[in-house]
DNA sequence: CATGAATGAGGTTTCATTCAT
DNA sequence: AATGAATGAAACCTCATTCAT
């Protein structure tokens, strides 16, 4: 258990659409099983369980979320630069894997707590830290302004960014790099002109 | 059924706090009833189903919200006041019925198409009418930068605004009013100092 | 408990109706507190239990048509005047109510051998007892064929009769007087005519 | 689910004698499991739910009563023959399903409006014309006596005929084909003597 | 790899009945 | 004579999981 298969990934692959869709708990093995067009029983040859699905699905998000974000705070370019950079890939990621990060926003605070989901709370504090560098790096340089706490700036920036992921849908009036645009302009310059 | 007897009263208060901690659905009518010191079946003295209890929680605390958006919208002052004023009744209600809260941000989305649970689109889309008009007003009046979609900006707004309820917790480093005061300095004047 | 006050009269008819539609098990005791406008447990005030109401239901009408049966059976008149006039009174019966012979119909099979329902099983035996001494009285005056069993001579008259119940609709093309005259003739006469 | 495996059709005998002795809605889920040697849970396996037993019960019986019906009216012969045979054909029946008669008889009723049970009404409306066009035909005929309503008739017949089922016992003084050649003697020529 | 059958625990709900007030 | 609250048993059903084949 563990190397990729083909049946693995198939059932992988609908059990993020349902689980998404429809939340983890109301989401029933036999769900998964049905569209994979096996029974739900043949579902414990690929995976140990129902939770191990999920941990492979939140891991393998986590992991290449936290991978493209440590990227972006190592590579050059100022505080400023880096910190837009991260929210566009948070935007992008919800583009491309909007089901992960529905996921995520949903099952991670109640598993957070959980045996073998550990990763999840470490993930977030790493993520934190790698994002909290870059405010506190642009306040020291006099680039952000530090009236504003950047814990507190951080989660209202997280916050906004990814819960995106519940309204935002392709096709409509605006793409992920325009509303991307948009909350960096927002984020930026804030809603006052400058006579407001 | 329908009227507040004591007991009905006391059920609710448990429902909300267990609802909010673990979900609706991994919330069992034993949890609840076991905590009330009754049976599982008496529950349903009080109440005609474990949804009807989901119902009186999300409605009465929609039709509280909604009164007091109504209010806010309808009062004097300028388009920043009053959407300073909704944001500011945001945080207040966060810090005083968090439970609520929490419930209407985690079950809300799969419960909106559900029958009976009609009116939590019809409330969320009315609370977007209400804070969209100050938004375009105060556009319109020049006190609100208009490069930004208004839709867009009240979006990123209603997030980052609600979702302070998963990590504010009272007794740290901030207040309700701290978090509000941060809040609506990033919103108004944005990260970026003038120089930066 | 047994004396007749108005409510219990009241309880009784609603609780007639209801289990003449439904079924006894399947009509509930709240089912027809509801309807007589009180809480489910007043209505033990009235009855001692949900069995009671039905045993008054049957016993009150068993004792009224055995009585009947029994004055029809005493007298005056020739075997095959006082069979026909069984056979109309259980007609009548059917017309004005037919409630009670759903109920009769419908529950006292399974009944027939509970505890507290013996009475049933003991009406049912002097019943056949009543029509059988018509049947054989007729034959051995040799007005009735005397090559078909009386005993199920009997039974065959009684569930044709009775069964009219499930499906007699007063106001159609018949009134019960007809279907009564209707199985008068076929019972006394058979269906062929002197050539078939 | 639909096909028959072993374990189906034993649940689905074990639930035919249970159903035909209590009742539909007296025999437990767990009743029927119990003697099949499984948990009442495991039932769901191979049923839908308790009503798709029920179904498939009476289902099967109409559509080979049905069948042999359609065979019969088919069939050479006078409409007198026909319809004697419909009838022995009904005997018969009794004889060799009678808890699929006694269930058919007990659960038609309030069934016929249920969801699912639509062709309980149909078939029944069916059997109704199959049996009608022999009466009609033999009144045509001259075969028949035409004073008698060929609706009631057919009810009369029906009702005398099914309920034997309630009452029938094999082993007794009366074998099922006595029982069908006394009612057909009676039926075809009447309780009276030519004298009488 | 998959099936088919089963488990066992637990879920929501129903319902006749009791009883203090 | 009725209410309102509760009981306790049992109902139907769900679901993750196991395992022999």
């Amino acid at each position: 258990m563990g190397d990729g298969s083909e049946r693995r990934d198939q059932i992988i692959v609908i059990a993020r659409r349902l689980i998404a869709a429809r939340g983890y708990s109301a989401t029933t093995v036999r769900d998964i099983a049905d569209e994979a067009g096996i029974l739900s029983g043949s579902l414990y040859h690929h995976f140990a369980s129902k939770e191990a699905v999920l941990h492979e699905i939140l891991h393998g998000f986590q992991h290449d979320t936290l991978s493209a974000f440590e990227r972006i705070a190592a590579s050059g370019g100022s505080a400023r630069e880096r910190l837009d950079q991260l929210i566009e890939h948070a935007f992008l990621t919800i583009e491309q894997r909007p089901d992960d990060v529905r996921i995520y926003q949903n099952e991670t605070g109640f598993l957070m707590t959980q045996p073998g989901f550990e990763f999840l709370a470490d993930g977030a504090e790493r993520i934190e830290e790698l994002w909290l560098e870059q405010i506190t790096e642009g306040q020291a340089a006099g680039v952000f302004r530090d009236t504003i706490d950047p814990r507190l700036a951080f989660r209202f920036i997280r916050d906004a960014v990814w819960s995106t992921v519940f309204w935002f849908r392709p096709g409509g009036s605006h793409t992920a790099a325009s509303v991307s645009e948009n909350y960096l302009d927002l984020l930026h310059h804030g809603m006052l002109t400058v006579e407001g």
